[in-house]
DNA sequence: TCGGGCGACATTTTT
DNA sequence: TGTCGCCCGA
């Protein structure tokens, strides 16, 4: 490790920087995290701290892999194993101290599903109206509360049956053994907070704290630091207040704009040096996000040598993006680069399809992050909760979820019985499977739950001490799950008897990769996953994810689309606030759309669309208000102006990069997995303008009206408003009306 | 009890 | 456009 050769002087001077609060406040790609590396690896090489007393907190858990990962490098050692998010970190302070807090160290983490499943057992027992009171309203109002460390009771809880949701929901939770996502966090203050002895050996512990991303960190995570650091600490943190973008999630920017006030002695270090960026693709960020009032002024700036024109297309609907992102990468592989070095960025998950559409048909291998995640597929959350009741029979949510999968005839109003009388007994529903005290049941429901109730014990029995792959499969196998799939005459049922395969091969992996094969070290991996840890670079794919997902990473090139007016900025920003909170959303969506340019290398390819298809019907939306603060050196690609009938923008775009398009004949591939590359068979064509496709698409065919009826498309052509077509109604004749308004039989 | 069918509803962003 | 919840008939 030569850190004259590999760091500037200011990443030097934080690097070695002996002791005490340290805040690097510094702009995109700037070095920030390559310092957090750079220093865990001094630590550790040079002065010799324990590995064991060193945390460092990264915003996912794939940074913290990747942040492992490079130290590892740099020191030829074992990283030291405290690198984690916020989440894991409370998790694993936790587990270790839960008896304290009233939990076995067993405690199941439930996520958002699970925590809404308890939610409506609670409303329900409170005879709350569930049209009144929503769960999620009520969850939200929790989980604010518990950002903001109030327990249960404790204030910091709007309206009010909110309050007394929160004090029953959290009983329910002791009483599963569970935590939620916040408690993760907060319970840790409360563990640190009440028990001093607790507290005082990890500050011992930790020498030294480093955060990543600390612009957002929210109220609960703040705390938790600031009691772990006293004010003479050797913490930390590093971050950029022009990517705060999850005030949404409760992140305060003030935190690190605050940070000299709360640590006072601390030294301030300011990275300058851009080293990811050509000069173009950071002009053009820095010019947007100079858009915002409420900013840190930073300088950036980048010795690199100019590089390519910053590029904005102007499309004409979301499927012609999706044909320039095909065009991009399909260059890609003409000029012999990696596919993997081009990521689309959009703002909202629900954009992915059409990009994905566009992929399929021309036979390129793309990977998309977030969305619906592997881990929240019905069969695989089926499989978790039995094996969550190995662990902790106690989790009624997860008994109640799979008391009746496959069926066992254990229907609502029995399982509601269950619920009923495990309350009356003061326990849990598993507790209360006994003959006594189901007699009020009839004959054949107490039977079917006692046998229930066997067959948790003899699994739990032959579960004992096994590892989690093989827990799994018998899981699988003795609850019937996979017989019930084996016999089952749908087509999904192929797609889910794989996809539970696939969990026995992800508890292997992780089993290989953590070196703990235990079922407990697997279940909390899971409860803790995010889809973004599915995708690690080595996929030869391009990237498909939002903006939010997309920081701190970095691509060699980058398409930033869906530019509008409504999306990005989103829609939801740009409303007034009607309670204050909200304020700067609109600048925050700004923050959004310069993290996103910045996450580009070489090239940065801006686009957007004059309609896009939402729900099936058509929006038009004027281009992005942040597109006006673009530099003289962008170049545009389309007509600025909407193109009208003409097709100016296609032939521009046909002709561009000396790629054309054109799908296979054959149909496309089946649907691949989500999260999974596939392997790609491009044929070279011609594209064909979109407006006369869309017409082909419609002519010929039958569609319904409302007051029409059914008619026979005869004609179709494309206009500013949309697509017209020309339709022969059966019962009223001839009629030219939009597209919009009719439906496609 | 259970499955299919149908209508309502929804899209910000995620640890 | 797709999912989820609800209703109904078997
Ligand atoms: N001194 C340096 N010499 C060479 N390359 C560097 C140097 N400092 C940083 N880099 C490179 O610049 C890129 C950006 O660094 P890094 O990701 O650490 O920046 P960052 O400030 O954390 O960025 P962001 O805030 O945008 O996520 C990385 O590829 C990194 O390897």
């Amino acid at each position: 490790m030569d850190l004259d050769r590999e760091l500037n002087p200011e990443q030097k001077a934080a690097v070695l920087h002996p002791q005490g609060p340290l805040l690097i406040l510094a702009g995109a790609g700037s070095g920030k995290t390559r310092v957090i590396t750079y220093r865990i690896a001094h630590l550790v090489g040079e002065r010799g701290v324990p590995p064991g007393n060193i945390l460092a907190v990264t915003f996912t858990n794939k940074a913290a892999r990747e942040m492992r990962e490079r130290v590892e490098r740099l020191l030829g050692a074992e990283a030291p194993s405290w690198i984690s998010t916020f989440h894991a970190f409370g998790a694993r302070l936790l587990r270790r101290h839960a008896e304290l807090l009233g939990y076995s160290r067993d405690f199941l983490i439930y996520d958002e599903d699970d925590a809404r499943r308890l939610g409506r057992e609670v409303t329900k027992a409170m005879g709350l109206d569930p049209q009144q009171y929503p769960v999620e309203e009520l969850l939200a109002q929790v989980e604010r509360a518990k950002r903001n460390l109030k327990g249960p009771g404790e204030g910091g809880i709007r309206f009010g049956p909110a309050s007394a949701f929160y004090a029953r929901y959290q009983e329910r939770l002791r009483k599963n053994d569970a935590l939620d996502f916040s408690d993760l966090i907060r319970l840790s203050c409360k563990l640190l907070c009440d028990f001093p002895a607790v507290l005082s050996e990890y500050q011992r512990r930790f020498e030294h704290v480093l955060v990543d991303e600390f612009q957002d960190t929210d109220p609960a995570q703040y705390r938790l630091l600031r009691l772990l650091c006293p004010p003479e600490a050797n913490l930390c943190v590093v971050g950029d207040d022009d990517q705060s973008i999850y005030s949404w999630r409760g992140a305060e920017v003030r935190h690190i704009l605050g940070f000299a006030q709360d640590y006072p002695g601390c030294r301030v270090v300011k990275l300058e040096q851009n080293y990811r960026s050509t000069p173009q693709v950071l002009e053009t960020a820095s010019r947007v996000i100079a858009g915002n009032r409420e900013r840190h002024e930073k300088t950036l700036w980048t010795g690199a040598p100019a590089g390519a024109p910053v590029e904005l297309y102007a499309l004409s609907d979301e499927r012609a993006e999706g044909e320039l992102a095909v065009r991009l990468a399909l260059s890609r592989r003409e000029r012999g680069e990696k596919l993997s070095g081009l990521a689309v960025l959009y703002r909202t998950n629900a954009q992915s399809r059409a990009f994905e559409e566009a992929f399929r048909v021309f036979g390129v291998p793309y990977l998309v992050v977030g969305g619906v995640r592997f881990f929240d597929r019905a069969e695989i959350r089926d499989a978790v909760a039995y094996l969550r009741l190995l662990q902790n029979p106690k989790s009624d949510v997860d008994l109640l979820r799979v008391i009746n999968v496959p069926p066992r005839g254990i229907g609502d109003t029995t399982r509601e019985r269950l619920s009923e009388i495990a309350a009356r007994h003061g326990c849990q529903i598993f507790e209360s499977l006994t003959e006594e005290r189901l007699s009020g049941l009839r004959r054949p429901e107490r039977e079917k739950a006692l046998s229930f109730a066997a067959l948790l014990r003899a699994l739990r029995d032959e579960c004992q001490n096994k590892s989690a792959v093989e827990c799994v499969r018998r899981v699988l196998e003795k609850t019937g799950y996979l017989k019930m799939l084996e016999s089952s005459e749908s087509e999904q049922a192929q797609g889910r008897y794989e996809n539970l395969q696939e969990l026995a091969s992800a508890a292997q992996e992780f089993a290989t990769l953590s070196g703990d094969p235990s079922l407990a070290a697997f279940l909390e991996h899971v409860s803790l996953l995010t889809d973004l840890d599915g995708a690690r670079g080595e996929a030869e794919a391009v990237t498909l994810m939002t903006l939010h997902s997309a920081k701190g990473l970095e691509f060699d090139e980058v398409l930033l689309a869906g530019l509008e007016e409504g999306l990005l900025p989103h829609r939801r920003s740009l409303k007034e606030d009607e309670d204050g909170t909200r304020r700067g959303a609109l600048e925050e969506e700004r923050r959004l759309c310069y993290v996103g340019m910045t996450r580009a290398r070489k090239r940065l390819v801006l686009s957007y669309a004059w309609q896009r298809a939402v729900f099936g019907r058509v929006e038009m939306n004027p281009p992005s208000r942040f597109l006006d603060l673009l530099p003289g050196g962008v170049r545009r690609v389309g007509g600025m102006e909407e193109p009208a009938e003409d097709e100016e923008a296609f032939e521009e775009l046909s002709d561009d990069d000396g790629v054309f398009l054109d799908a296979e004949d054959e149909p496309p591939p089946p649907e691949p997995t989500r999260g999974r590359a596939r392997p790609s068979a491009a044929t070279p064509g011609r594209v064909r303008p979109k407006t006369d496709r869309d017409g082909q698409n419609w002519i010929g065919r039958f569609v319904a009206h409302d007051t029409f009826g059914r008619g026979l498309v005869r004609a179709a052509c494309q206009t500013r408003l949309g697509l017209k077509l020309t339709v022969d109604f059966e019962d009223a004749g001839e009629k030219t009306i939009l597209a919009d308004y009719v439906k496609r039989l």
